[in-house]
DNA sequence: GTCTATAGTACGATAGAC
DNA sequence: GTCTATCGTACTATAGAC
């Protein structure tokens, strides 16, 4: 997610979590220090204590930033696809541009699951609740796109939806482990299969 | 993967070798420190950096380790299946004894990419040649199921393994991040719908 | 192989002056 | 809000003595 964008011009706190959400994950949490972030937000370090007590509360507003961005590329997705199978299709296709976007840096959240161990963390709750969020769509889209022709009565939508999230999720992480797009496109592929021509 | 067993009565070498493989995976690799390493394998700081040279060569040998450990969970839940079709669904099916084993810490080579951006990092090869691994058995026992019975002969071996290491992998992602087993059981079932009963 | 000591750096976080 | 200085800690890694 390229989020360090129009860095002057923004309060100093938007310029942090700007600033903070882009390192974090481009290089990870523990091997981005508070001080780059704060050097690199152009404040002083007194005014980014101000705004954050530690550097696990920036990251916290950083993950809701980045989770915001996942999402509204979902639904930017789904918003430019014409038919009910397009929009079905689109949230996995549209992993494609997203890889190459973040340069294969894979799902914000999982690295984070990587990085914090600890479940209960309010840090993980973030990552679960976007999760969430897409199976919702993808629910709906399911929904509709069973309703939108007669050849895909028989589908279940609970069923769909689970093989549609297991499929996203693993092109997800097989285009990090790989840096590459073809699993997306076997995914893609994958769901194809599934729902017929 | 419960590595820390068997601690004294191995070589100095391998007492390292084995706490850090634990720690690494569990808590990640830069949230471990090497003195908690050389501390719990009880050997002294000169006699680790005589092993080796730095952090990072340690932690590539604890990757190898890692990766032969998922690789001989695989292999052991494909040895215990009966028929070929039992052995086609082992390898996702075997992920909820692993990923109660694990504690859901998930795979340690998506963790690792997570913490080492560079895609041309030693560190990162080792990943993809353990998915490459488990890749070519899944090929086997997909070439085996479709051969064992004339209900799979319309089955295409290289859509089969496509659709099986998506579904796999998203497995493994999905249990990490909701630090549950329902998204494996979640793939079983969609592996036994796509191969039908 | 063991032990301790320590260099040298970076970390997160705080304080004081303006 | 800005600046600099600094605390205390932890880090990787090295050196010296046994």
């Amino acid at each position: 997610m390229s989020t360090a964008k129009k860095i002057s011009g923004a309060s100093a706190r938007e310029r942090i979590v700007s600033v903070g959400s882009d390192l974090f994950y481009r290089q990870g949490y523990r091997a981005t220090g508070i001080n780059e972030v704060i050097e690199k937000s152009g404040v002083a370090k007194a005014t980014f204590y101000n705004h954050f007590p530690s550097k696990d509360e920036l990251y916290e507003a950083c993950l809701e930033v980045l989770s915001e961005n996942e999402l509204h590329f979902v639904d930017d997705g789904i918003r430019s696809s014409q038919s009910a199978r397009d929009r079905f299709i689109s949230v996995i296709a549209n992993l494609k541009p997203w890889a190459i976007d973040t340069e294969f840096r894979g799902c914000a959240f999982l690295n984070a699951a990587s990085e914090i161990p600890d479940p209960t963390s309010r840090l993980r709750k973030v990552g679960t609740r976007l999760y969430d969020e897409i199976r919702l769509r993808v629910e709906k889209l399911a929904k509709e796109l069973i309703e939108s022709d007669p050849k895909y009565r028989h589908f279940d939508v609970a069923a769909l939806v689970e093989d549609y999230m297991v499929a996203f999720s693993g092109a997800v992480a097989l285009s990090q482990i790989y840096h590459s797009i073809w699993p997306i496109e076997q995914a893609i592929e994958s769901i194809e299969r599934l729902i017929g021509e």
